[in-house]
DNA sequence: CACCATGTTCCTTG
DNA sequence: CCAAGGAACATGGT
C-alpha cells in the first residue's frame, strides 16, 4: 500500500472523516510507533484537541491540530511503514489485532493499525525537514535532480529510494519509473546523461500521477465489513487486481516485457528487489 | 527451516 | 561532515 500515491489516495478519503473532529481520548497500544513522543505526552497533547486539516508530504500524513488548552496549532506526523493502515470506524467495531493507536471521536474513532509496527504516529515532525522535493510539484526540477545525482556512485534505483533526494518514491514506483524511462536500474546515479535525467524526471511524475488517478478510480474497499463506507482499505473483494495489473514490471519476473516481450528480470539491490526489462533498459554500449 | 515483503534508522567503514 | 553498505526493527505468508 504505502508509497506516495497510496498515501495521497488515503488522505483524500480520510480528510473529510477527520477534519473538524475533536479527540476525546487516546489509547496507545504500542509505544514504539509514537517514538520519540511518549504515551503521556501524546495523550496530554491530543485530548480535547481538534483536527483542523490532513495533508500529505512524501509518504507522510500531516495532521494539523489545535490544542484544547492553549488554542495553539501543532502537528502530528503519520507514516504507514510497510503494513500500516489508518481508518475511521464505529466505536462498536472490534479493534484489529495489531491496533497501535486509537483516537476516540465519540461514536467513531480513528484507528492506526500496523502488523509490523514499522510506521509512526508521533508529535515529532522533524522528519519533514530532511525530505527532498515533492515530485508532483514545481519544486521538483530536472536540472536540480540531475545536479544532485552527480554526487552519488550508487545505482540510480537505490538513490530513487532516498527520501532526501526526492520524497515519496518507494520500491514499487522506483522500478516502474525506470522502466518507463528505459534506464537500467544498475546505472550509477552520477552517470545518467542529461537526456536520461529528463526522461526519468518525467517518468517519475507520470507513474505517480497515474497511480493516484487509478487509485482514486478503482473500486476500493471500505471498512472491515466492506459496507459502512468509512475508510479506504485497499481494493474491494471480488474485483480484478488492478493494483498488480497496472504495474508493468514490479513483481513480474519471468513474464514478458509489455514493450518488447523479453522476460522481466528480478535482481537485488541494497537488499531490496528490483524488477526491469534487460532489453529495454539495457546499459549503453561502451565504445572502444 | 528457508526466503520474501509497499520503509526507515542506525552503525561501521572509508 | 559525506557516502556506501549492511543490519536491525516485527510479523506473517509461502
Amino acid at each position: 500500500m504505502p508509497e506516495l500515491p497510496e498515501v495521497e489516495v488515503l488522505i483524500r478519503h480520510l480528510r473529510p472523516l477527520v477534519q473538524g473532529r475533536t479527540i476525546r481520548a487516546v489509547t496507545v497500544y504500542r509505544d514504539r510507533v509514537i517514538a520519540p513522543s511518549t504515551a503521556r505526552q501524546i495523550t496530554q497533547a491530543l485530548r480535547g484537541a481538534r483536527i483542523t486539516d490532513l495533508t500529505r508530504r512524501g509518504k507522510y500524513l500531516v495532521f494539523q491540530l489545535r490544542s484544547a488548552r492553549s488554542g495553539r496549532p501543532f502537528t502530528m506526523l503519520g507514516h504507514l511503514g510497510m503494513t500500516g493502515r489508518m481508518f475511521v470506524a464505529r466505536r462498536t467495531r472490534p479493534l484489529p489485532k495489531h491496533a497501535a493507536v486509537v483516537l476516540e471521536f465519540g461514536r467513531d474513532r480513528f484507528i492506526y493499525e500496523d502488523q509490523r509496527y514499522f510506521g509512526r504516529l508521533t508529535l515529532d515532525a522533524a522528519a519533514l525537514e530532511r525530505l527532498g522535493p515533492e515530485p508532483l510539484s514545481d519544486e521538483f526540477r530536472a536540472e536540480d535532480f540531475g545536479r544532485l545525482l552527480k554526487s552519488f556512485s550508487r545505482a540510480i534505483k537505490v538513490k530513487l529510494l532516498d527520501q532526501d533526494l526526492i520524497a515519496g518514491v518507494g520500491n514499487i514506483y522506483a522500478s516502474e519509473a525506470l522502466f518507463r524511462a528505459r534506464i537500467s536500474p544498475r546505472l550509477a546515479a552520477h552517470r545518467l546523461t542529461l537526456g536520461q535525467v529528463r526522461r526519468l524526471h518525467r517518468a517519475i511524475r507520470e507513474v505517480l500521477a497515474l497511480a493516484i488517478r487509478q487509485g482514486s478510480t478503482i473500486p476500493l474497499s471500505f471498512a472491515g465489513d466492506h459496507r459502512d463506507g468509512l475508510f479506504y482499505f485497499g481494493q474491494a473483494p471480488g474485483t480484478p487486481d488492478f493494483y498488480a495489473e497496472r504495474l508493468r514490471v514490479y513483481d513480474r519476473q519471468g513474464q514478458p516485457c509489455p514493450r518488447c516481450a523479453a522476460p522481466i528480470r528480478r535482481i537485488v539491490q541494497a537488499a531490496r528487489s528490483t524488477f526491469f526489462c534487460p532489453a529495454c533498459q539495457a546499459p549503453a554500449k561502451r565504445l572502444r
